[in-house]
DNA sequence: TTACTTTTTGAACGTGCATTCAGATAGTCG
DNA sequence: CGACTATCTGAATGCACGTTCAAAAAGTAA
């Protein structure tokens, strides 16, 4: 009854916010207790207070986290014509979201479980990846490759239509996920083209 | 402490329904307890029960009356041509979705709280009003209206973009329900044609 | 008024929750 | 080895949960 062999923060860490993430995702965030989390790290409830300071705190910070990693792999070359950004964008969309959909799932789920604040700050960091979306379809109306009328309603319509994707895809399906990407990148290039 | 002066099941079952549909979208079925449904309603936690044998119930029962209403309202005449089929089917989503916006949040998000029995129930629900929209992408390639290489993923692909606007629309804001209705047939219809 | 049904109360039951903490064991470093 | 730190246990605290039920009040109908 005390420290076991072989404990340390460096892989029970790590191995805390896995389970809580595989969890939450499966569960929802209300659903899943702290005992269910220790349980699956093998631990002891306690012991999850050495690497967060309460539930709350642990849900925001895999919110949080994702966000960031979202906004930091996301890349945009102004440089390159509209219609071959979107392309990258359509396929970066897909695929990031596809290796991290717990994540995602978490991050669209729970935002009512956040507190005002650390709402807010998720809400940016969406809107700040939207902006992103937004900014190519401009150029791209800017410079006479797309015909859309309004940039804002697109962004959103076609972040909707790609994120759906983790609501059916499963590998080893009828289609790979390069399938499913090109299916949906000649969709997109139609509605905007 | 006994049965209050005005009370009948007439008017509190509706209300419990009503009560539960709008707290069970605000903060999730887990987080919601019948002790707050009663508070809403004006009776005591107990009362629920002459109306409800369980909290399961009371979920199950009004995603499953959402999924009948929604495949009940549904109409398609295989007699029109398939633009203008989808065309309608694209107006009916968007303005049924919008005016039951509580329900449309719970029939997606909490179906990991059902029991197996009741999920696959909604599931086929959801996939029969699925196949209603896929209907008319294979009648409108077959005549040549449509150009879809999967009517499978096209089907799937228009549901969530057009769902996703009850995640961002709010009545009075810079465009009518109307308006928005009409961009997204534009781009569904340059989608698929 | 009387007999009967409908509806609600309020208390109770057992369970599980998030969180705290003193104490104990394991790792680490001189 | 000895001192120190890191990590975990196990018990405890107080609270909220879903559900049950006997009793009581209100409605109903003769």
């Amino acid at each position: 009854m005390a420290r076991t062999a072989g404990s340390h923060s460096d892989i029970t860490g790590p191995r805390v916010r896995e389970a809580a993430l595989r969890l939450f995702a499966q569960g929802g965030y209300a659903a899943v207790s702290m005992r269910a989390i220790a349980a699956e790290v093998g631990v002891q409830a306690g012991a999850l207070y050495n690497y967060t300071p309460d539930k709350q705190s642990l849900l925001f910070d895999l919110m949080e986290g994702h966000m960031t990693e979202l906004l930091a792999a996301a890349q945009d070359d102004a440089k390159l014509p509209a219609d071959e950004r979107l392309r990258k964008f359509v396929a970066f969309h897909i695929q990031f979201h596809h290796a991290r959909a717990d994540a995602v799932f978490i991050a669209y789920m729970e935002l009512r479980n956040l507190t005002d604040d650390n709402f807010a700050r998720i809400e940016a960091q969406r809107s700040a990846y939207e902006s992103g979306l937004e900014q190519i379809l401009r150029d791209g109306v800017a410079s006479g490759a797309f015909q859309v009328s309004d940039t804002k309603i697109a962004t959103l319509a076609i972040i909707a239509m790609l994120t759906g994707v983790n609501t059916w895809f499963r590998a080893g399906g009828r289609l790979s996920l390069e399938e499913v990407t090109a299916q949906y990148w000649e969709m997109v290039r139609r509605a905007v083209m």
